[in-house]
DNA sequence: GTTAATGACGTTAGCGTTAACGTAAGCTGC
DNA sequence: GCAGCTTACGTTAACGCTAACGTCATTAAC
């Protein structure tokens, strides 16, 4: 007799119904007279009745956990995605475990196959990019399985994101419309980060169209900070000479760099104009707004949720799904 | 036989040998030869074997789960904590389920009632304000508790943050210190934000000292974002008159404050002197440096995840633990 | 007035794992 | 050469819950 707290058992004892019933009464299923199942929540209450859901899922053998997997926490990006898929699943009763993975794709790796043994509903990762042993433990394990923030053509199973290499497009078309012609990126370096590549390729697409011989450059290195790096990748650009235009990979790099600008004494837009990438909230309260993309942070997180409950209900879904970013002009290019 | 997928059972099977030798290899328990627990791995991994923690939980009735309860993730202060508990909870076979209040009270009631369905390993929650039911429910469950960047002298189990009033003091003393006389405070409301009201009545302690009728104000409301929220606050605090010094809630706020500043024409420090509160990476590449106070975010979710896996281990701790802050003086203020 | 359907329960067995105890073979010491 | 110990396993019974099927009374149908 190992048994010490109180389970349905005791609720059942306490009520003289059998298990099945208090079991019946407590999920809300049919088969339960109403008078009963008001008895049995009250004495479940007053006993102080806790369900144990390791037990519920191990019967049911599934789960109402879903798991998440981020970069970081230290991103609003990240940040806004993640509210919006909470919002969706709390809703629906699922509860979620969160990872950051610090930019590893082996710490991902290690978390997916922790996760798996708590049978989770779903599995949600951020970006593409994942080592082969991730994709097929999911996919053998048929888990639906949702990929934010970035799109490719063969998800593990669905994806929901933004076409960052059309982002960067749009961005490069807009600079040159503005007759910017000497541009340069300010990013992670090149074949570090995917979508930083893919953001720059359109970039460079952009002004291709116009001259063939732009002087496109990049800089920008891992910093302790975002604000930091931006900062040093401007300094870096600076170093060798001044580009007319400088795209960032984000919000947080631009004002980094836009402050360096400051210390530099050079004006912007006059001197340099400047393009950062999320609009996040501190891009609107600068004394010069800045221009930027909108990306769909939460709509992001909203729509992944809702066709990966979707998909958990069996019901098919778009396999990838791409949402529209909006240019939003700023003054820290020229008119 | 509703059995279908791969369990301990199957690699018993497969490996000749009973259920409990293959479990004991696997946990890496005594009591196998090296021998047949280099063979069973194998075997286990042939047969792509997951472990199941939902029984392995129900069996030894208590799980490897920690829930985290933080207010948001739209602040990087959460964020860094959360960074810090996550790398010592990781590192100790831990997973995390986390939780965000969006401030409400209730919403922290109702996820404490659900996360308890998953016999957590330690519950960490944010702040010391609960609703009742959740001391309640937590100390009649016994399950290890720490309560998180704010201390009280009687918290649920243990906790571990800073102490607002004093640092509030301290931000005071140094501001007196440089002959400010007329202080202003922009955070929330008066009773909304336990920890603002603490800070508030520390930066007034130590301008009573100096003197019994400053003209001391209080400004800020709620807004859709920090940065917009500051920068209310100052435009709110100009319609009446010029403060000398204005103390921020946060670092966000402060420097949407200065922003405001600066569309007003006001000069910092010269026309006013400006105190956040933090020391977030933010401050450091403004142009001008910002007087703040660093907060101890990542050790004391590192300390915090410390004490708790000691609490988890039955060791007895300390129940209260304040770390100190440290002032970081700017130049948003007079020198 | 007999049969069939329905509602409100109860019984049994199983989900995958592990604690606790059992056992048999080999070794040690004298 | 035998008690006593150790090592390397195996057996049994739980952990708390629910699916699937049984049972029995009541009501509806013709």
């Amino acid at each position: 007799m190992r048994r010490s707290s109180v389970g349905i058992r005791e609720v059942a004892e306490a009520a003289k119904v059998s298990m099945m019933t208090v079991s019946r009464a407590i999920r809300g299923v049919e088969g339960v007279s109403e008078k009963k199942r008001a008895e049995i929540l009250r004495i479940a209450k007053k006993l102080n009745y806790v369900p144990n859901s390791n037990a519920r899922s191990l019967a049911v053998e599934n789960s109402n956990l879903v798991g998440i997997s981020l970069p970081t926490f230290a991103n609003d990006v990240f940040a806004e995605i993640l509210a919006g898929m909470r919002g969706t699943f709390e809703g629906a009763g699922y509860a979620s475990v969160i990872d950051t993975t610090e930019y590893s794709l082996e710490s991902e790796q290690r978390w997916v196959e922790r996760l798996l043994t708590w049978r989770p509903a779903a599995v949600i990762l951020t970006g593409t990019d994942h080592l082969p042993d991730v994709r097929e433990k999911l996919r053998t394990a048929a888990i639906p399985t949702l990929e934010i923030w970035d799109v490719i053509s063969d998800p593990i199973d669905i994806a929901v994101g933004i076409d960052h290499e059309a982002a960067g497009y749009e961005l490069g078309r807009y600079a040159v419309a503005l007759d910017y012609r000497s541009p340069a990126f300010v990013g992670a370096p090149l074949g570090r980060d995917r979508r930083a590549d893919a953001r720059l390729r359109g970039i460079v697409r952009a002004f291709d169209e116009v001259s063939s011989s732009h002087p496109m450059r990049v800089a920008g290195r891992p910093e302790r900070h975002a604000f930091g790096a931006g900062a040093a990748g401007i300094e870096e650009l600076l170093r060798e000479s001044r580009p007319d235009v400088v795209f960032f990979l984000n919000d947080h790099m631009a004002f980094g760099g836009m402050m360096a600008c400051g210390r530099r004494g050079l004006r912007i837009p006059e001197d340099i104009g400047i393009v950062g990438f999320n609009a996040l909230d501190l891009t609107s309260v600068l004394p010069v707004p800045m221009t930027t993309a909108r990306t769909p942070r939460r709509p992001m997180g909203v729509v992944g949720a809702r066709n990966l409950l979707a998909r958990i209900h069996g019901v098919e879904t778009e396999r990838a799904t791409v949402l529209p970013i909006e240019l939003i002009p700023g003054e820290t290019t020229r008119r």
